[in-house]
DNA sequence: CAGTATCCAAAGGGATACTG
DNA sequence: CAGTATCCCTTTGGATACTG
């Protein structure tokens, strides 16, 4: 990924240019929280990434607590950001698989830091 | 960051420990994810740690559409996470300046990931 | 199984005005 | 300047029931 870390390094003093990167970065950042936003998307993506390929039923059992009517609203969102790909099964009765597109495995990493900060977190924070 | 990112592959096979540690992966994405809800939180932060120190209404204009009402809500609850400090200058009118904390700027490499994705998301679908 | 449809209470959040 | 307070409309999302 073509990314220069250096870029969002904190600083004291910004040219006019740097002003209009931030506001680039800024807007970039919001794009990614829209498409990341509710309680249920980055648990969904987990439970999909995590079993390869998983049908509604069971990830309606992974995600604890999530109600059928919001899984299918999130996952209806997803597929709509090409996250995730939607299979319908010639079975009987009918079952539907999901997995992640090559774009939704991008967001592997930012799915890693997010639980390294969160154990982090629950550890400094929430108690021990 | 003690982290082996290798945790978190995708996996075909999974043990019993495997589901367990999962499940924790999962609570500690929710617990990060809650940190940072609500449209504003991540670009309050970057904000914030782009100009090292900030006053409310900096905040305010930086912040492309947030309402003063927000604003300060969010701001409440990033200091209650321990994520920025508040301190009051004694100057006249008074105003208060925001700085991250060193367990706020432990944020940065999910901002840059989160900056980077949404860029590519955007080339990607929204459109160049 | 994989959703949809409906009802409805609660939370979210903008606009505006006000305070120390 | 840095917030609070209030009004009030919109969105969210749980519970329950229903469909192909």
């Amino acid at each position: 990924m073509p990314f220069n870390s250096m870029e969002l390094e904190c600083k004291k003093l910004q040219s006019k240019e740097d002003k209009a990167e931030h506001k680039k970065e800024m807007k970039a950042v919001q794009d990614s929280m829209d498409v990341l936003n509710g309680k249920w998307k980055i648990a969904i993506i987990s439970s999909i990434c995590y079993y390869n390929k998983r049908r509604f039923s069971d990830i309606l059992n992974d995600v604890a607590g999530i109600s059928n009517k919001m899984l299918s609203k999130e996952l209806k969102e997803l597929e709509i950001n090409q996250l995730i790909k939607r299979t319908v099964l010639d079975t009987q009765p009918v079952s539907v698989q999901y997995e992640l597109t090559e774009h939704g495995l991008t967001l592997k990493t930012i799915i890693n830091n997010l639980t390294a900060w969160g154990m982090e977190h629950r550890k400094k924070i929430i108690g021990k």
